[in-house]
DNA sequence: AAAATCATGTAAGAAAATCTAACATCAGTT
DNA sequence: AACTGATGTTAGATTTTCTTACATGATTTT
């Protein structure tokens, strides 16, 4: 379950979605539009994605590159979606409850100082 | 080295980060002035944080919470701190290259659409 | 006790990131 | 030629984040 929660938790916004996926805001806004992602906004508005957000985008985009059209890849997605009790599933966890959830798992798993405060030499070329 | 670098890699926001570390913007901000951690920032000077920075935030609190001040968190982690060669290792890939090496990881891990789009598994490396 | 220090709060103004809506483009279809 | 689908671009508004500065309460130092 801490894995739903993980994976499903809208922690990255549009820009860094981006860079994972090498859409365009504009792409990424039209699938959500053709309703392919419904990624969870923020109080003000802002698009927040999972990790299975950025998942679905990466293989509407392997789709898309092999001919599919929007409606062929939503009609795919209907089909094989396994149909759970989704809607019906009585939301027993709060928002505050989730972060709460992973914080402590997080905790639990944090390693020594030396590889917490280990640098980040690598990715952080992304930005700079 | 992928996991270093899904460790290292800058995607959270400071909002995002102050709900799983339930720490204030005004703390997060104050430690990294204080050298406890240096997140990576956008070309728009805005910070981007990794799950290394959140997991030493987390330590941090815990440090604070059991009456260590800053500086005594600072020299544990000076005199912790594995001296690696960081500074000194070549930088040999572009940040084009390092992108598009997280994107094929992420690509040749995906999964059938039933089980992207409904359940955790690839990604959820990101974490732990 | 007064002064200094530490960790945090708060406010203001500026800049960056994101939003929606509208119109443009361009390759295929009809 | 007109239509459609996917994406680009632009504009104006709103949200988020930034830095700087000053405030505050709790300790520590003088």
């Amino acid at each position: 379950m801490t894995n739903r929660v993980r994976r499903t938790m809208p922690i990255l916004p549009i820009s860094i979605v981006m860079q994972l996926t090498d859409l365009t805001a504009r792409q990424i806004r039209y699938y959500e539009e053709q309703k392919l992602i419904s990624p969870a906004r923020t109080n003000g508005n802002k698009r927040m994605f999972s990790l299975n957000d950025v998942d679905a985008l990466i293989e509407i985009k392997d789709y898309l590159e092999q001919g599919l059209n929007v409606a062929g890849i939503r009609k795919l997605h209907e089909t094989k979606e396994t149909p759970r009790n989704d809607q019906a599933e009585p939301k027993t966890l709060s928002d505050a409850e989730l972060r709460s959830l992973l914080r402590e798992e997080m905790k639990h798993q944090a390693r020594p100082f030396d590889k917490a405060f280990q640098r980040q030499g690598d990715l952080s070329r992304f930005f700079k």
